[in-house]
RNA sequence: GUCCCCAUCGUCUAGCCCGGUCCAGGACACCGGCCUUUCACGCCGGCGACGCCGGUUCAAAUCCGGCUGGGGACGCCA
């Protein structure tokens, strides 16, 4: 507790002093704090840095963000790393590095779990002295049998309350509970899922603090959001039985309630929780494969929320448009097809000149080298309309960077569009590029019609040829935008080794055919 | 097993709160066509859903109940 006194435990009514205060130690973001009305929406997004932040976990985050700025509300940031088994360094800069890629940027944090362990104890033994939480000495196997006897007996599996009334001081092996209420409800209020109430019977003595003396997560993640002065608390509904825990908390250590709003749940493709299993769930990987931030955004945001019959958003008109309002109740299901839908659609409407870097680099991966920023430039916009990711737009660019000698035709191509009158045709075509003015898109076609007319010969005739001479491949681009960016050497250079090597494979079949 | 949440085309959804305008609208995917130098893009058309049973009502996708189905939670994980 950096800025707490000396005097241990917190009234309530020093909560905003010590907020106050941690404000002025800590100026994370000067910029942000200041001027904060009290009806400021305050939302988080807590994860917990054991894997990567996977789509589930950055649309909860996107989510989160989305309705703070759209009520000029702040978004918190916070890792819960106190499972320091399983947390590590490198999850939390991946985490964070994925936020950044997707534009989820936060107002406060990221804070660390694992250095406000004093400030949970400080919670905990508060609640101890007022008598709202014991010692317990009870055993995980012994706790276990308790499940065990309270499943077979066809009850919820819970701890049986063994050492609530004993009084029980500190001692190794012990955890501290909480002393739950037996009887009533404790109802909470959805902003999405709308009034939700639990018997309290459902409810156990949950363990605040383990026997390795570390806070719990529902201990910490409570007064975390409290003491952060989080009143909006916008998470799966997989929480939706976490929530009267910390509802209890909530009242025990006599916190104002923050709002609660339980978003539905992402399914894989067999209706199961998303994991591993469905494939690459990572965000990082989803960029490594050529998605745009803004289009996974997009197609996130339309997971269980709608506005009218719109498909396509940017950032901003998704600040503007969303509310809980006009969020879905039901769980949905990842659907690989209509991302790369959005994404394609996405990916047209980038200026070319920003896409050239991406496509560099790219082709950089491939081992392909050889393209220059006016290069790429050129290449971007005839790629746009044929591809979704732009893995696909490179993997179309291959042929642009390629090396003349490395475009590899595949002799039966050869054999079948460079019969020996098509041979002659493109021999007489070559000419007249290599003495073309200007190897302009208009020329070139100016002069293929000259051409055509003059041999009397359909364009579909010599346009695959062409394509396979200069590409390598039976789809491309258009041809003339093709050569245009090609230019004349790398044109003219490739029909004439395709004319060679037609010579020597196609040999046979072609005179064969005479 | 217990508790909780949910339920419109294969998928994402509009409509449901404020019953009639819905023989249910849009999008992805799929199928067909147009455009066309290939592949795409684009455009046009098609296929395709109110889970079931009761109730309320002149009238129910819309309100109520039950059932069924799906999901989640039942940790000294988060």
């Amino acid at each position: 507790m950096e800025c707490h006194s000396k005097d241990s435990w917190p009234k309530r009514s020093q909560i905003k002093e010590r907020n106050a205060c941690r404000k002025k130690s800590k100026p994370w973001k000067a910029s942000t704090s200041t001027g904060v009305s009290m009806n400021e929406i305050v939302t988080r997004f807590p994860p917990s840095p054991t894997g990567h932040l996977h789509i589930g976990g950055a649309r909860t985050a996107l989510l989160n963000w989305l309705y703070a700025r759209h009520h000029q509300g702040k978004f918190i940031l916070r890792i819960e790393d106190t499972d320091t088994e399983r947390s590590s360094r490198e999850m939390t800069d991946s985490i964070l590095q994925a936020m950044d890629w997707l534009g989820l940027h936060w107002d406060e944090g990221p804070y660390f779990q694992s250095t406000r362990f004093e400030l949970y104890h400080q919670h905990i033994d508060w609640l101890l002295e007022k008598g709202l939480a014991y010692y317990c000495s009870c055993t995980p196997d012994e706790v276990e049998a308790m499940r065990q006897k309270a499943w077979n007996a066809g009850e919820k599996p819970k701890y049986d309350g063994s050492c609530r009334e004993l009084g029980l001081g500190p001692g190794p092996g012990r955890v501290v509970r909480l002393k739950a209420p037996l009887s009533g409800q404790t109802v909470y209020q959805d902003l999405i899922k709308g009034q939700n109430a639990v018997d309290n019977r459902e409810l156990d003595d949950f363990v605040l603090r383990r026997a390795d003396n570390t806070p719990t997560y529902n201990l910490a993640v409570v007064v975390d959001d409290a003491l952060m002065g989080i009143n909006t608390i916008l998470r799966g509904d997989d929480h939706i039985s976490n929530t009267p825990k910390q509802v209890l908390l909530y009242q025990a250590l006599q916190f104002e309630r923050p709002s609660f709003a339980h978003v539905p749940m992402i399914l894989g493709p067999d209706k199961k929780r998303l994991s591993k299993r469905h494939g690459a769930m990572s965000v990082l990987e989803y960029k490594a494969r050529g998605y745009l931030p803004g289009a996974l955004i997009n197609y996130l945001v339309r997971l269980g929320w709608s506005s009218g019959d719109q498909e396509l958003f940017t950032r901003e008109e998704l600040i503007e448009k969303f509310t809980l309002n006009s969020m879905g109740k039901s769980a949905c299901v990842f659907n690989q097809e209509k991302l790369d839908w959005v994404n394609g659609r996405h990916l047209k409407q980038i200026p070319p000149s920003d896409l050239a870097a991406e496509l560099r680099t790219r082709l950089r991966n491939r081992g392909l080298p050889g393209v220059d920023e006016a290069y790429a430039e050129k290449i971007v916009p005839l790629l746009q309309p044929r591809s979704q990711t732009l893995e696909q737009m490179a993997e179309q660019a291959v042929f642009f960077a390629q090396e003349t000698e490395d475009i590899p035709y595949d002799p039966e191509m050869l054999d079948k569009f460079f019969t020996t009158e098509l041979k002659q045709y493109l021999r007489d075509l070559l000419g007249r590029l290599e003495r073309l003015q200007d190897f302009s898109q208009a020329a070139q076609e100016e002069l293929l019609a000259e051409f055509l007319q003059e041999k009397d010969i359909k364009f579909k005739r010599i346009a695959q040829p062409i394509r396979i001479a200069l590409t390598g491949k039976k789809a491309s681009p258009g041809l003339f935008e093709t050569m245009e960016v090609l230019g004349r050497d790398r044109t003219t250079a490739r029909l004439r080794r395709a004319l060679t090597q037609a010579e020597g494979s196609g040999k046979q079949t072609a005179s064969a055919s005479t």
